[in-house]
DNA sequence: CGGTGAGTTGAATCGCCTCAAAGGGGGTGG
DNA sequence: CCACCCCCTTTGAGGCGATTCAACTCACCG
């Protein structure tokens, strides 16, 4: 692994805290940073499941492969998602790094143990599991039923959400991983984008490689039917 | 709601196990059943989530729907299976009845309680989520990335695997159905079951209307690309 | 026996994909 | 510091797979 550690691994208390998985029983769990270059696989499908990942800065793709290459990619992990945990033994997808990516870490088998006995730490793992069926399950709907441009759409949505909500967003991935995301081609991604431009609901700042973008999320949310 | 009441909703212990949430701790708690005929709404989407549900006889569909009626089926609930459970406060999906159906259910309430102090109970709940997480998953990527005969024969692999494991399976759902589940359209569907029967990988029992299907499962896992 | 709804099949259309080419931006090495 | 190269992105043209529209068959049911 292209992993360089950047911090202690020492044992610190509150560490499940810093989880976002509120503890009142502060058992020692070790806390580890890691970071990953842009490019480079934080973990693969079917490895067994060792730890439960934070992001603390960057942004991490994960996504199942077909054997002949197809991608499909199930979510972005963006600054304080958490990744790695609805898992059984071992990992259903692979992970890799978008950017530079630095994240905390957790050894799973210590996490399952303070759940046994911390029906607080329980229950917000089973409530980060559901967390992430509503987003595979709308997910879904989108994979299934939406066009190219109400896909494109919702993830601009999604993104402004997730990222800032301020209708001004920096994408951290590519078009590719764009498409790979929304069960589209790259190409179409960019026409579609070129299309939103066109009418006015998005523009660019700036021509650097992975652009600004101001939206109009009112006009975005006109092309994205949910109910 | 056209429910029938057949069984009473005595409080009776063992009723978490009879669930398939094993508790040692045999708390009380109220299991009724209900009917629901063929075609009727068991819940609706974003209605508060009162029950969890299992399915003792019958089969079940949940959807989500666009506003212009664009719909996607997100699970079918068979015998045995357990519904209803991954929601937060309110519902995510609309299920109905596709035959005829029998339910089990208990308050979704009494199993929060249990949950509480019940680690074994607690356990099971995340277990059963991220059940539904690992379908979601492998869902999305048949949603985004396989091809309309690759999906059908996914589909009647999962069919198999849950019906029967026999290789002779008789569909409870229509074309459409399968289709909404598919993100496909049902003409697309029955193309695809006409050119599976043509190369000879499946074969029709009978001119009934939901027909029994013999399948070969190594000739269609042969078509469903999975890793 | 008509009526109805599900399923199959064909023909034409359309949206997205594929293939191709050209335009930058950013990084690297001379 | 600049030139070159590589990769990402955009845009166009053509093709294809799935959808749409339509006709017909068949089981089931009053």
């Amino acid at each position: 692994m292209f992993v360089r550690i950047t911090a202690d691994s020492a044992l610190r208390p509150n560490s499940l805290r810093d989880l976002g998985l509120t503890s009142e029983s502060n058992a020692l769990v070790s806390l580890s940073e890691f970071s990953y270059k842009k490019g480079t696989e934080i973990y693969g499908e079917k490895e067994p499941a060792e730890y439960v990942y934070q992001v603390k800065s960057g942004a991490v793709r994960s996504y199942k492969l077909l054997s002949d290459g197809r991608r499909q990619i199930g979510a972005f992990h963006l600054t304080g998602d958490i990744f790695g945990l609805a898992n059984g033994a071992e990992h259903r997808f692979t992970t890799e790094a978008i950017v530079d990516t630095t994240v905390r870490l957790v050894r799973r088998q210590s996490l399952e143990i303070v759940a046994e006995s911390d029906a607080l730490v329980a229950k917000n793992l089973l409530s980060m599991t559901t967390n992430n069926l509503q987003h595979a399950e709308d997910h879904m709907l989108l994979l299934g039923r939406k066009t190219s441009l109400e896909r494109v759409a919702a993830f601009l949505l999604e993104m402004d959400n997730r990222l800032t909500a301020s209708g001004v967003i920096a994408l951290p991935m590519s078009r590719r991983d764009i498409a790979d995301y929304l069960g589209l081609t790259l190409e179409t991604v960019s026409r579609a984008l070129s299309r939103l431009h066109d009418l006015g609901i998005l523009g660019f700042v700036g021509n650097t490689q992975r652009q600004i973008i101001l939206l109009d999320r009112n006009q975005l949310a006109s092309l994205d039917l949910q109910p």
